[in-house]
DNA sequence: AAGTGGTCTAGACCACGAG
DNA sequence: TCGTGGTCTAGACCACTTC
């Protein structure tokens, strides 16, 4: 019977836009349970299998996770789960390294052209510029420049220096992260990386340039610069198509 | 009515396993186009909804293409959408580098308690190594030890070598791969890899340790060298999850 | 026992591609 | 026009968790 499908997007994909909207806005927060299946069926009007098939995909994203007898929760954003997707640096035990941030500076500024055309932003936008250094334990890791748009990260300065970290920031502000890219190569240090990272300027280290997207496509943050990774430590890179989380 | 389920697997995932016995044993090629989704609901003598299920998730396995309206086909395993999955290293320009590989030594031993512990054999296991030097054109790239499972890879010696890439010796065996990870770091060149690389020893080169397996868990290749990337040559490294292959 | 998600069915109808 | 996959429905029944 009701199958307006004139507003073009399928109801499943409709639906899951709603649901990770009363996400991101901080409805349902991590570890809260949402209304089960035949509920959210009745609420939106629409057949289990529909909501069955959003419910399905967010799970693969992360969003979710379902337990059958339990019911469906949501996935804390910002927890070690999510973080270690977006940071490929594992310590020699194969685990995600404690990381800590010291910020360098803070600067809020019209996007220059490689930023509009990185970040996809119209002539005028605005960015925030943050340089920071990671640490683990005392041991300087990477020394960093971030930019992100304004616009997803309206905050202002000072509590901007608090959240180093993406997935925490992008949970501050109801950002749903997505998919991203790390092109990583060796380079020669230059004379900032060397004073940060405490090496000599010239010593061969890892060079990065990551691009990371929100979940409905913007580039949400363009981040580049040095890292000297600890002896034992490496990066942990994926191959293949994981099949395992899709049933 | 008919749920037996007593063969305790949800019927798409046995259905799926014959689909994919079916296209690892040659049965159906790359580029085939197999029986529509109601052919094959009678065929097995299911509802084309448990059909479906498993289609959609040998899609996203990149094992099958389906277009509406045309049909669905068969992935080609060994072509340059595939091997971009398992090798990282991509040109300055974004794509795949071409590759060709000199093959140094090819030997089958029983193997070691180290191959053992990490292919997950079982004592009296045969390997086949495999020592070998990837080229761009005429620059040395990589130098690599290969150890795979010699019953996966039942090659004579004289054929094997003929197989450098992992996707193209897995299509040839009948074996399908699924995920693996790749662990990448920084370290000095010990002699041999100076020589093959041409470069001198003790020069900072990337290095990795290699797993993958195949689709149904079994673990394909241990493969672990020395890298050195020309200029404007990088790793990309997927980051977060990506949605896109998921409707 | 009650409530959840997981599996499976048997359709209807729509959108797309090819002849 | 026909055949394909894509969307959507309205159930039945099973397996698991919790009380």
């Amino acid at each position: 019977m009701r199958t307006r499908l004139l507003a073009s997007k399928p109801l499943y994909i409709q639906l899951r836009e709603k649901l990770i909207d009363r996400i991101a806005s901080g409805e349902w927060k991590g570890g809260d349970a949402i209304p089960n299946e035949i509920e959210l069926a009745r609420i939106y009007g629409l057949s289990s299998g529909t909501v069955r098939k959003a419910l399905n995909w967010m799970e693969a994203a992360k969003l979710l996770v379902r337990q059958q007898g339990r019911g469906t929760f949501v996935c804390d954003r910002s927890d070690a789960d999510t973080a270690e997707l977006y940071v490929r640096v594992r310590a020699p035990d194969g685990h995600l390294p404690k990381l800590r941030c010291e910020c360098a500076s803070v600067e809020v500024a019209p996007a220059h052209a490689d930023e509009r055309a990185i970040l996809d932003l119209p002539a005028g936008a605005e960015v925030r510029r943050i340089r920071q250094t990671y640490f683990i334990g005392d041991t300087p890791l990477s020394w960093v420049r971030s930019t992100v748009p304004l616009d997803l990260f309206p905050l202002p300065i000072d509590e901007a220096k608090e959240y180093c970290a993406l997935p925490q920031l992008a949970k501050r502000c109801g950002v749903i992260l997505g998919k991203g890219e790390e092109r990583l190569r060796f380079a020669a240090a230059d004379a900032e990386a060397a004073e940060r990272l405490k090496c000599t300027p010239g010593e061969m280290l890892a060079t990065y340039e990551r691009r990371v997207n929100t979940i409905d496509g913007r580039v949400a943050e363009w981040k580049r610069g040095f890292e000297k990774l600890p002896e034992g430590y490496y990066y942990s890179v994926p191959l293949g198509v994981d099949t395992q989380s899709l049933d």
